[in-house]
DNA sequence: CTCATAACGATACGATGCGTAGCGATGTCG
DNA sequence: CGACATCGCTACGCATCGTATCGTTATGAG
């Protein structure tokens, strides 16, 4: 039984499990050299300018290394970016719902201000145009987030703190839609910090409409 | 007097009234090619294809003849698809705040459904690496925008629509961010259309928390 | 109508990166 | 201690970039 001459890794789902065998400890190496390299040198220099041959030189290793791993750039530094990231911002349950997402979205701004939310901020405005990112961003990194906070709303829905009839996701566009609109489209004072994830949540739990009990 | 060996028409400001006078039909005819060409490119085959060779040969121009107006394929596109699109989904005051931003942001998911969002998406994404492309989209597209949506909103205060306390910024940004969410950062059964945009205002406008109105 | 000149078209250039191919060298596992 | 998968290395054709050069053409002032 051979196994195909070129094999990608990742980038299609998350599984490693079913790589050849023989790949061992010489071939562990510069898998991880390249991964280093790669986020070093798009730290650096923007994801815009790292190329190939760049990663190959910096990793001390040879490009046809680099392209029996991987087809291009953005799925290197996709693998590279993830297996740290997602640890980075999780979502737990808090006590209330809304403390819940405030803990969530404060890591999150926080994880977009660091080396790795740059690179990531660069691959999702590279996914405009690149169908097998977008779907890598998808599958890897939004739906899995997605997923539990669907569940984390429907629990909230239950115990009452917000209405049971709103469609999960569009809650979830208005509280991280807002982040990821100060984060991709400028615009003058648009800045990303904890406060604004406070005055956002208050607008979003405490309504924008003039209620009576806003004195 | 004489003007610079390199004159950049726009990218930089709106403002082309400054040009010399001595460009004329034969100057506007190849410029307009260019700007036809480009969109038609980008729309065949997607922004990050889009070459300046590519144009100048679909154009009927001589690369130099580009390069003497625009410094990359950037800020062609984004004359390109400005002229076209600042009409194509403006904001204008209806009866109330709410019709207001319903009817401008049913406007804005169909421009990104079509052929000019789908380049302008493209754009947004490359802005994320391109600094230069960045403030253009934030000086002649987004902060536009804004000030005049801050402005109504700010009528809608003072007609006591919403609560005179919110940040109008961050109103724009659950409106609009949820928009930009799921044109963006993309994840399954996130449709763009008017049908999300009615049920992302029921839920901006009657809050998302249990109140007594609500059966 | 004539002519000076600004702008254009065409071509050539070095540089860079892509993705592939061929091949000898090396580590790893049975 | 072989057999072989994998690696490093070099070389290749191709595309595009951005610049320089130069002959050609349109244009408007006199």
């Amino acid at each position: 039984m051979s196994f195909p001459r070129t094999k990608i890794i990742s980038m299609s789902n998350g599984q490693n499990k079913s790589n050849p065998p023989h790949v061992q400890n010489r071939g562990r190496k510069a898998t991880q050299a390249i991964l280093d390299a790669s986020l070093e040198l798009a730290e650096q220099s923007g994801l815009d300018s790292v190329t190939v041959e760049g990663i190959a030189d910096y990793a001390g290793v040879a490009k046809t290394t680099i392209y029996r791993r991987w087809p291009n750039v953005s799925s290197i530094l996709m693998d590279a970016v993830l297996s740290q990231v997602n640890a980075a911002a999780p979502i737990e349950e808090q006590s209330t719902l809304r403390e819940t997402f405030a803990v969530s979205m404060k890591l999150l701004t926080k994880l977009y201000a660091g080396r790795n939310g740059k690179i990531l901020r660069a691959l999702i405005g590279r996914a405009q145009v690149e169908e097998s990112l977008r779907e890598a961003i998808e599958t890897r990194w939004v739906e899995p987030r997605r997923k539990l906070a669907r569940e984390l709303l429907r629990r909230g829905m239950r115990r009452g703190e917000i209405r049971p009839d709103l469609d999960t996701d569009v809650v979830l566009d208005l509280l991280y839609g807002a982040i990821y609109h100060r984060l991709l489209v400028p615009y003058k004072n648009g800045k990303l910090n904890e406060r604004f994830v406070e005055v956002l949540l208050d607008a979003v739990f405490g309504g924008i409409t003039v209620r009576p009990g806003t004195s």
